[in-house]
RNA sequence: GGCGGCGUACCCAAGUGGUUAAGGGAGAGGUCUGCAAAACCUCGAUGCAGCGGUUCGAAUCCGCUCGCCGCCUCCA
């Protein structure tokens, strides 16, 4: 079978084919830096890295865009509010940025371009769009004329006229046409602004995705990205300055993720019902919140919940005591063999517009099987499922860490979260060994009971007396 | 009002015309164990919001009804 995406744009599943044989150019959409990510945007994140990394594992060389709008109206108030200057909250949010994306396991983009680096190209298209009559100035501000673009609405699949009735939409006597969007804002005293041919300003919002888009990836390019809330007005308005001055297509598949809701409503800032990827990571780790949002296909609404978390991370926890298991056994062995029909079964769910709830069915579908082989002796039967496992992880980005490593340091973290002291446990656990030696089971129980009261919990195994972070 | 989407077991979630409706979490029974834990095995929706229709055959297509959500304003 091959590779199959939902186009936004036919509203329908669509072969892909790319302009370029063998090549890939993608475009998303990535965040505005004015406050910390949350788990809306690591949906959006983790949902176009598994993109990349599957378009990459089906043998595309791909190039990978994923932008900073750096400058724009909130970023303003923001760094009013704080008392600090744009440049510093954009840098303290890249970063907090670069922190969360590397804990959910993202893999960097071929290039992340800044809105603030391309100011000269936006002008450039700017006057482009003046000159075909697509947009005038007025007062300083530079505004598209939607009516003169003759597909607006294409992608939203909405009408002038019906957005007009529809919405309340605010009376400017500048603009000729109540939908005309600001290409180009003059500049308040004390905003950041550049030099341009209608006076100091600072860009509009849609306009650097078109620039930065089309510099790296050419246009038309083959992949356009991002959230289901940026379809109208943010991506509408990319295709009408893109295709509007150049006179040709702009993206060819356009692909959105579905919304993450919180008690049936969609997670957001302004309406306060978010958790940031920071805290959820800090609660479970980076890699089971990409867990979490992977086993839901990515078109589909995903509703979160800190007890939905805690299952990710248990399900996680799982996967990774079988890979330890599993890899023990192997002790490092070879393991290369025939691809086996998971890997197949694999390619399919994620041919099939990437379905990643399937593709991690048939992981753990996979972890029962070699749990079952192990349990039965037939350890080089696993081997071939291992290395398998390991390509399917290299593309979903679960199961991927060296497993001893993944628990033990699940570990420390919940030591140090409890300040407990691993030689204390130790010490415990030699003296219930003594009283279990005496068949003094009383002592031996209380001693596990006071463990587990801190959220050890000991298993008696053939090689000696373990213990584990109970699960959450 | 316009556009788009959703409703599958206790919870989450694949499946979109054809053998026994994936998988995860929770739960019950069993094997193992001093007892546990972990792992494994077994059990769990004769039914896929409801009602009609098309079909040899539908969760899957069509129609209607009910319930829910997103976008139309900054938003991943």
């Amino acid at each position: 079978m091959s590779l199959r995406f939902h186009n936004t744009l036919s509203g329908r599943l669509e072969e892909f084919v790319p302009l370029v044989s063998g090549k890939v150019g993608v475009y998303v959409c990535g965040v505005t830096v004015y406050d910390r990510s949350h788990i809306g945007h690591a949906r959006a994140l983790v949902t176009f890295d598994v993109l990349y990394r599957y378009l990459k594992f089906s043998g595309y060389e791909v190039t990978f865009v994923r932008n900073f709008t750096d400058v724009d109206d909130k970023i303003i108030a923001r760094a009013q509010q704080a008392g600090i200057s744009t440049a510093d909250l954009v840098e303290t949010n890249i970063r907090s940025f670069a922190e969360d994306v590397k804990a959910m396991g993202c893999e960097s983009p071929t290039v992340e371009p800044r809105a603030t680096e391309n100011v000269d190209g936006m002008i450039a298209l700017i006057q482009e769009l003046i000159d075909k009559g697509l947009a005038y100035p007025a007062d300083g501000d530079v505004y598209f004329a939607v009516d003169k673009f003759r597909d607006y609405g294409k992608l939203s699949k909405r009408k002038l006229d019906d957005m007009i009735a529809g919405s309340r939409v605010e009376v400017d006597e500048r603009k000729h046409h109540p939908m005309d969007f600001a290409l180009w804002k003059a500049s308040k005293p004390g905003e950041p602004w550049w030099e341009s041919p209608w006076g100091q300003g600072r860009p509009g919002w849609h306009i650097e995705c078109s620039v930065m888009s089309t510099k790296h990836l050419g246009q038309p390019f083959d992949i356009h990205g991002g959230g289901t809330d940026l379809i109208f007005p943010h991506h509408e308005n990319e295709i009408a300055q893109s295709e509007g001055a150049k006179g040709k297509a702009f993206a060819r598949y356009w692909l959105h993720n579905g919304m993450v809701n919180i008690g049936a409503e969609k997670m957001s800032k302004s309406l306060g019902n978010f958790m940031t990827v920071q805290q959820a990571a800090g609660r479970v780790g980076g890699e089971a919140v990409r867990l979490f949002v992977i086993g839901t296909h990515y078109r589909s609404p995903l509703d979160f919940s800190p007890d939905r978390l805690d299952e990710s991370g248990r399900a996680l926890t799982r996967l990774y005591e079988t890979l330890a298991r599993v890899d023990e056994a192997l002790k490092g062995e070879a393991e290369a063999g025939p691809a086996p029909a998971v890997l197949e079964e694999f390619r399919t769910a994620m041919d099939d517009d990437l379905n990643t709830a399937r593709a991690v069915g048939i992981v753990f579908e996979t972890v029962r099987t070699m749990n079952r082989l192990l349990d039965e002796g037939k350890v080089d039967e696993v081997g071939v499922l291992r290395s398998a496992l390991k390509e399917i992880s290299s593309v979903l980005g679960i199961g991927g860490t060296e497993a001893v490593a993944f628990l033990e340091r699940s570990k420390q973290d919940h030591l140090a979260d409890a300040e407990i002291d691993p030689a204390e446990i130790e010490n415990l656990i030699s003296q219930r060994n003594a009283a279990r030696r005496e068949k003094n089971f009383k002592r031996a129980d209380e001693i596990r009971d006071q463990l587990k009261a801190l959220g050890i919990v000991l298993e008696d195994t053939p090689k000696g007396t373990i213990w584990k972070i109970e699960k959450r």
